[in-house]
RNA sequence: CGCGGGGUGGAGCAGUUCGGUAGCUCGCCGGGCUCAUAACCCGGAGGUCGUAGGUUCAAAUCCUGCCUCCGCAA
């Protein structure tokens, strides 16, 4: 009995090295071609590869699963599969190809958050739980039976980064209480609920733009979904600002929407009747620094951010 | 060779157009004031101006190569 693992990014790495550190029998890993990665477009396999290399485990690079992956797949004979951000749909050919099925590990609670980006709009919406998903894959998105859930409540100021660290975790631990009872060939799939559905699509530079039109709090919550991907910004003289830490600041202000200004020894920008303080920021151009470092260095003491000039 | 902005004491910046003795806001160290302080006053340490070469009486500044950090775009 052994097991297909697919995956890509960083977090389905660190997945799959518990996995097979606690016993999980990985007999071949799927993951994304070498992409180019950074400003110099380095060609660089993808960090679910370079783990993969590094336990010598048999490994499939593929954009598609089309039929001759699938041949490939198929020497290894896996049981079943599990899923953990790979980065394409699978067909039905490829869902009947493995005896057991296919099973994802999804960053929210089904069916909360369908798709791409389940962490960031948890955040960027304000939710307060979240939590992980463990489903049989069908050919909907993410709209399979579900065997295990576990929630987690969101911390105060927490970001997505810091969020799918958790959920990581969080999810190996899941993974790992369901993985056996699958190989054994026991499966308590529920379908999900037909109603709370809602979808995650991958976040655009335009949802992660901040104009600081919104209360404080919803402004904080954009900002914490947004990052550190696609990255939460706003604009300062025409030119791109990230928004790497902020807090809602709650010392009165009477600074208006977008107007920074310093209160307390922290630098503070106006929000909807409310006010938000940056803690680290990134101007164009510049590495990341502290927002007091950015303010002190500035030479005119009005600023503005958020204006599209 | 995709477009663009940087590299100046520990941090963030000015100075470069028009070469001529290293500046600002902080931090740090010491002292003072204060019931006290992240506030205020006085003093101090700390810089091969990314790097290699070139031009010049003289280069942070002008010319050339290289290294490196970053914003877009992909």
């Amino acid at each position: 009995m052994s097991i297909l693992f697919a995956g890509t990014p960083e977090n389905s790495a660190t997945t799959l090295e518990a996995l097979v550190a606690a016993g999980v029998p990985v007999s071949v890993v799927m993951t994304r071609e070498d992409a180019p990665v950074g400003r110099k477009r380095i060609i660089t396999p993808s960090p679910v590869a370079q783990v993969a290399e590094r336990l010598s485990i048999p490994l499939v690079k593929t954009n598609r699963v089309d039929k001759q992956t699938l041949a490939e797949i198929g020497k290894y004979q896996p049981a079943l599969a599990i899923v953990v951000a790979f980065g394409a749909l699978l067909k039905e050919d490829a869902l009947d190809s493995i005896p057991g099925g296919w099973f994802n590990l999804h960053y929210s609670l089904l069916p909360k958050w369908r798709g791409a980006a389940p962490v960031q709009w948890s955040i960027f919406h304000g939710d307060r739980e979240t939590g992980v998903s463990v489903f049989k894959i069908d050919t909907g998105l993410d709209t399979g039976p579900v065997l295990l859930q576990v929630p987690t409540l969101i911390e105060p100021g927490e970001n997505a980064s810091r969020l799918l660290a958790r959920l990581t975790q969080l999810g190996i631990s899941a993974l790992l209480e369901v993985v056996p009872k699958l190989l054994a060939g026991i499966s308590l799939a529920q379908p999900q609920s037909q109603s709370g559905v809602s979808l995650a699509p991958k976040p655009t530079r335009e949802d992660a733009f901040v104009d600081f039109h919104s209360s404080a709090v919803d402004t904080e919550n954009q900002i914490n979904g947004m990052n550190f991907e696609p990255g939460a910004w706003t604009s300062l003289n025409g030119e791109p600002f990230k928004l790497l830490e902020v807090t809602v600041n709650h010392s009165a202000s009477n600074l208006s929407e977008g107007e920074v200004g310093v209160i307390d020894n922290s630098v503070v920008v106006g929000c909807r009747a409310s006010s938000l303080r940056l803690l680290d920021v990134q101007p164009s151009g510049k590495s990341r620094m502290s927002a007091l470092d950015w303010f002190r260095g500035l030479k005119s003491d009005t600023v503005r951010l958020g204006r599209d000039d």
